[in-house]
DNA sequence: CGTATTTGACCTGCGC
DNA sequence: GCGCAGGTCAAATACG
């Protein structure tokens, strides 16, 4: 990206349809052939997945403070793979033409078959910046973050919480985010809560999702998930949508909740607005 | 021993 | 039609 970033980090989602070219990633300015996120599907002998162009697909990038992530998990060259609630193993990693740092594949592997990835790599104008492109299939029902025997317990995530949204068309009704420069919700350098019990993280969440219960209406999406009925209400969701998978949900973060339960799958565009416990933080997440 | 990461090769889509 | 760049797979290796 360029300059154009501000203190925090940045949300941004693309339609994937190709209209908006990945400016967003620091890639070259005027990148030819750069807005081609459609396919690749290896339909070889190995194709597992039909070649489903991926269109259909939303993209988000995140833009975080490097430092932010350094803390919990340094990685060498590449950029390092910043936490979130989601176990992501890393399946390919490739230099890009302008940037002189390598991108990082990674692959949501909380759950069997979840098509989520993410793309991590250092914006090229800013090596203190790390670009986090999430990507789901339009569809896709997002599995609950199940931790729970995976090592990946991590919420430290601290930077993408502070993501702001970066939309090129908003719509006139949402307040604009950038409005807050400094965003500075929880710097949580941790990634691993080694004492982190299921009940500490729980109680985590639900501090954390105290905003949640401030914005009752804000939200489409979000209260469309049973997860979010769930842990907004104290229990009192439909216990049907209870699931065991549920409980695993809770270490999840506000930032990654917003990220992916639009990606998941929106049937419209719809605004999450959340409220730092520091007071002076708003995040605002679009899904469109 | 099992799982995650690394690395090279292969495939697809786009631009020229 | 060719070449380029990006994205993914899979085998090998490292680590816990």
């Amino acid at each position: 990206m360029h300059g154009g970033f501000h203190r925090g980090s940045f949300v941004t989602e693309h339609d994937d349809n190709g209209s908006s070219p990945e400016n967003s990633l620091g890639e070259s300015p005027p990148p030819p052939s750069s807005s081609r996120f459609g396919d690749t599907m290896k339909t070889g002998p190995v194709a597992p997945s039909p070649k489903k162009s991926r269109r259909g697909m939303q993209k988000k990038v995140v833009s975080i403070p490097i430092k932010d992530v350094e803390g919990s998990r340094l990685k060498g060259d590449g950029a390092p793979p910043p936490s979130d609630s989601w176990a992501w193993r890393k399946y390919g990693q490739k230099p890009i033409k302008g940037s002189p740092y390598p991108r990082g594949y990674y692959r949501c592997s909380s759950s069997k078959g979840c098509p989520a990835r993410k793309q991590v790599e250092r914006s090229r104008d800013d090596p203190t910046m790390l670009l986090i492109t999430y990507s789901c299939e339009h569809n896709h029902p997002w599995p609950a973050a199940k931790n729970s025997h995976h090592h990946h317990n991590h919420q430290n995530s601290s930077a993408v919480t502070s993501a702001v949204e970066d939309k090129p068309e908003m719509p006139a009704n949402l307040p604009d985010p950038e409005a807050e420069p400094e965003a500075e919700p929880d710097p949580e350098p941790e990634e691993k809560f080694p004492d982190m019990s299921e009940e500490s993280a729980l109680l985590s969440s639900v501090d954390e999702f105290s905003w949640f219960m401030d914005m009752p209406t804000t939200s489409s999406t979000i209260l469309e998930s049973p997860i979010f009925a769930e842990s907004g209400s104290g229990g009192a969701g439909k216990g049907a949508a209870m699931d065991a998978d549920m409980a695993m949900f809770f270490p999840m973060r506000e930032e990654d909740e917003s990220l992916f339960a639009d990606l998941g799958e929106l049937p419209e565009c719809s605004v999450v607005l959340r409220h730092g416990r520091s007071g002076g933080v708003s995040t605002q997440v679009q899904i469109c």
